[in-house]
DNA sequence: GCATATTTGTCCGTATGTATA
DNA sequence: CTATACATACGGACAAATATG
């Protein structure tokens, strides 16, 4: 029987059965991990038993596997042999890779606005005025989804849904660190008015300015994750 | 039974089933197969039957849809729901979205030269060297090769390893479209001299001008491949 | 260090739903 | 419309490795 300690976040696991539904049940099983991971409700180092998470939503342990090795390959999941598999830990090395590859992706990214494809400027925009909206509401985890979206949308001026591929992988495992902020509110709520200058610049035409406004965000994001890190373990 | 048309390629299928081996039964069958598809031995729309491949292989449907599932994630397949795993086949807008990634990563990478981590600088010559040695030697499959490396040892100058992954399935998504060019010898060789001097520009300090010449080089390849596929396709 | 219990790794058989001929 | 072939998902079995006492 499940003599675990672990049983306070399983018990509210439900999965939806409702109608045949496109996707496979593996996929929609990763979709409900997939957001206890990224919301913080599941934190890193947490071991996911196959036994306990399998009869709690309701599924086989085969599917249960099949949906655990989704988010291992999108690094939310860490597989240890034998051991079973964990919510992935993040150390400072993975915070640094990071934000080498939002350096490299999203800054080039801007430098190219000039040749978005059409309605990727307006969606950078929409991305801001979401984030301004969820702080005018004080909704502050609404503020991250926002920011998410606004890093995403970035990306999006490329044109590549391969290289929108990549970020939305790394954009999700950043979530895995962002609760060591012991003031998440004052964190994100910093951003906003970035967010609001890069777009400005942006929509100026001024995207050699933009990229370097962002290259200095994020490298002051960086700064501040690690200290976290670093602080506390 | 193996009614099935593709028999042929099926039946030369073999596992080297050779000592314990540290990585997994699906990762060595995802090697065999990846080897089969970019060599041109797998061609591109080929189903790959789960009852005869794991018959062929010895090993389990287990195994083998954990097999399907690392090469899907890595592009090199698509599955279709209720229908199984084939072959990828590239459209003409998924070489514009392959080089639209490129563009944005290989010169971003190489605009950041002068903060690249040890060594990278090195693996980006020895790579072209690489490729000259094999032209010498008349092994044009091998200067494919080489040109991979080349690339790859560009993107690592970012010092990412998620970038590096992401521009590992990149690449060798990218083999999936080489078949298509009539003249695969003169196609790379082609390319030996720019790498070199990209490569010149990179050690003299002028990331920017090798940034550009690295841009008019992937519009010139990205044109042949597009120019070759609306050809035949 | 040892013996036991638990958990994962691997594979099989089968039932059901879906797409195709 | 029927039949066939196949993927999906489940449950069970046993081996192998780990954790626990």
């Amino acid at each position: 029987m499940a003599h675990t300690s672990s049983t306070h976040w399983v018990r509210e696991l439900t999965l939806e059965r409702t109608a045949i539904s496109g996707s496979s049940t593996a996929a929609r099983v990763a979709g409900v991990l997939r957001n206890y991971v990224t919301e913080g409700r599941l934190l890193p180092g947490t071991r996911l038993s196959e036994e306990d998470l399998g009869e709690a939503l309701g599924v086989s342990r085969n599917t249960l596997r099949e949906a655990f090795r989704l988010l291992t390959h999108e690094r939310l999941l860490v597989h240890r042999f034998h051991r079973g598999v964990f919510v992935r830990t993040l150390a400072v090395e993975d915070v640094r890779d990071l934000y080498g590859f939002r350096r490299v992706v999203e800054c080039s990214s801007l430098r190219r606005a000039a040749q978005a494809p059409a309605g990727a400027l307006d969606r950078v925009r929409a991305a801001v005025e979401e984030g301004e909206a969820a702080a005018r509401r004080s909704a502050w985890p609404e503020v991250g989804t926002a920011n998410m979206h606004f890093h995403q949308a970035i990306v999006g001026l490329a044109g590549s849904v391969r290289l929108d591929d990549a970020a939305s992988h790394v954009l999700a495992e950043q979530r895995l660190v962002f609760h060591v902020m012991a003031a998440p509110r004052a964190f994100h709520e910093a951003y906003l008015a970035e967010n609001r200058h890069i777009c400005d610049l942006l929509f100026d035409g001024r995207a050699e300015e933009a990229a370097a406004a962002l290259e200095r965000y994020l490298d002051e994001a960086e700064r501040q994750l690690v200290e976290a890190l670093t602080a506390d373990g």
